[in-house]
DNA sequence: TGAAATCTTGACAAAAAAACTTAGGTATGA
DNA sequence: TCATACCTAAGTTTTTTTGTCAAGATTTCA
């Protein structure tokens, strides 16, 4: 139960443009170094954030990236989520042998459904306004 | 992030043992056929849960495994943290160019120990005995 | 228009981690 | 002493993750 690099990568970049949000746009070389993520890796990551409707692009000389949204109407999650899916639902071995009528029931399944439910309510509710704002001055 | 065979070997592993608190012990090899795990992956699993004082074992023929501390006292984070070990830490890019002072924050970080802080919580609360009551008949 | 800067796509390669196997060893009870 | 079942370590395979490459399309500025 690891953070994936995708998803740091993810978060870093959407809060880089957080902070440029209303100015011009980022070009992608430019996140890539200040953020210190491989360009073309980058753009991989970048292509699912725009068809989330997260970030999008103006091409172009003199284009690059800014967010779709305001960062008070981005949350972790959605970024997590974007790049990373959702989590893997766990199946049960069927127990029918011993007439056991709860086949969609485990003990991991009650616990895994928990704590997605947990991580969501946790990181919906970051706003990357707030992060913004929590980390000004850096 | 996603879960782990590993994890979920550990947790129903373990909720076999539940079940049988106060029995006799249970071969390793009756642990893998009831959950279908492989049993030389599951004795990899099982050393670790030993080692973590959570299962005990009786060596030699008539051997097996019991749970060393009652079902109520084992919580699905303890077997969690024993197989998959913590978060990993999230280390931001140093952006003393910048002038910045907190070296240790940056978004990301942020958000992860948000995400460990309350998967936590969830999780420590959820106990061997309850998944056995829970899921009683099957 | 044409060149510069950028995005787009898909395939691929390297690296790391996870899952599983093999091959032995050791303790115990009948 | 022999069958049973735990114990340990090392190696192998598979999958996932991470990162790279190359060719091409799109847009804007000069």
């Amino acid at each position: 139960m690891r953070v994936s690099t995708r998803a740091r990568y993810g978060v870093n970049a959407v809060y880089e443009l957080a902070k440029n949000y209303g100015d011009d746009t980022i070009a992608i070389k430019t996140i890539s170094e200040r953020q210190d993520i491989p360009v073309q890796y980058l753009e991989q990551l970048i292509v699912k954030l725009r068809k989330a409707g997260i970030v999008e692009s103006v091409r172009g000389a003199k284009g690059g990236y800014r967010l779709a949204k305001a960062p008070k109407d981005i949350s972790a999650w959605d970024v997590i989520l974007c790049l990373e899916g959702d989590f893997a639902p766990v199946h049960c071995k069927q127990q029918d042998a011993n007439g056991c009528s709860k086949i969609n029931a485990c003990a991991g399944k009650i616990i895994w459904e928990r704590v997605n439910t947990s991580i969501k309510n946790e990181v919906e509710n970051i706003m990357f306004s707030d992060l913004v704002n929590q980390l000004k001055g850096c």
